[in-house]
DNA sequence: GTCTATATGTTGATAGAC
DNA sequence: GTCTATCAACATATAGAC
């Protein structure tokens, strides 16, 4: 299959990205869209044929990069402190660069869970087996039931949260934007000194 | 002002609450909403002159549900350790009731953060004060700028979040919905336990 | 590959009888 | 208060010229 013009392909898949993000599936516009990448509408079908294959497209595309990431901090080869360390940094500047990416992916698949089922394979989900066996080494009380998943839980909440609820969180701490992004950064290091402790 | 028929009125907002919550303004169908509610999608514009007005109400309704109750907790006469399990035991049970209330606060924030500013004066929102101040005395560390504000934050994203990725991390934890409602209800002495660790 | 013009379907909203 | 019928606006998608 012959590759059609990139520039303008990517050009359309990284606008449509920050639409969708920002407006979800059904709050998106096909219109706006093309008006941002400087184009007409027709285009948009040219290169997709409807609103929804763009739409998989971006998605699949967004789930790639935030289990992709994550997946190769998890299975590799340091261990367990530098892993959980390498995790919270990878996160947090992951986050900082695209902070309504959390958000997308939350809320799709909130409506329709199917879309993990259908376009991710079991062997592109993230493999949880050697960070498990890490936890149960560096201590004993994660061989119980779920003390794993629960601090790999812990782990990705403390990261992600804070960026999915910034408007609410912002204004329950009474912080300004600026303030807020400070208050993020810090968490980097207040994190991991937390996780850590729990080995 | 005379209050209408109350009862259809609040038939409409219960079947209007599940559907926002799940979809989101953008991706509800009025329609869909009268079928649930048994009732002509001209009754929608009867009760309530448009959607956007139907959305706010509902919308206004889930922010102080979810505030209100946290907000009484905070600010009650408790003990820290007290409080801390109070809070964790209140919002797990309230999230249990209704898992999308936080997805639906979230992703309705991100895209209108002013929903926040425009209808929650000051008073309404939580005040973090006294549950600074007992941290402060509990352990001189929290004396320090932000560390009373990690603190929360990290107790609200052990609680909410896995709730709010509830699709993603039940795969990522390879357990099917019985077992992850187990894990959820096992969370809340996990989470107790490693806050009061942190005094 | 890119455009204009248009077809087609959906949706929020209203008019008006009962 | 509740319904049926309908409008007007909008959004996705396509046809067809260049």
């Amino acid at each position: 299959m012959k590759t059609l013009d990139a520039s303008t392909r990517d050009r359309i898949l990284a606008v449509a990205s920050t639409v969708f993000y920002q407006k979800g599936l059904s709050g998106a516009r096909m219109q706006e869209i093309a008006d941002l990448a400087g184009i007409n509408k027709a285009m948009l079908h040219y290169y997709f044929k409807s609103k929804e294959q763009l739409f998989d497209t971006v998605f699949q595309q967004a789930l790639g990069q935030f289990l992709g990431g994550i997946g190769q901090v998890l299975n590799g080869e340091a261990a367990l402190p530098a892993k959980i360390e390498q995790y919270v940094a990878y996160t947090t500047s992951a986050l900082a660069e695209t902070p309504s990416l959390a958000a997308f992916i939350v809320h799709e698949l909130q409506q329709h869970p199917e879309r993990l089922s259908n376009q991710f394979s079991d062997s592109r989900l993230i493999n949880l087996d050697d960070f498990r066996q890490q936890l149960a080494d560096a201590n004993t009380r994660y061989q119980e039931p779920n003390a794993a998943e629960h601090f790999f839980a812990n782990m990705v909440a403390l990261c992600v949260y804070p960026v999915l609820a910034q408007p609410l969180l912002s204004r329950l701490l009474r912080q300004n934007e600026a303030q807020y992004r400070r208050f993020l950064r810090e968490r980097a290091a207040h994190i991991t000194q937390l996780l850590l402790g729990q080995l």
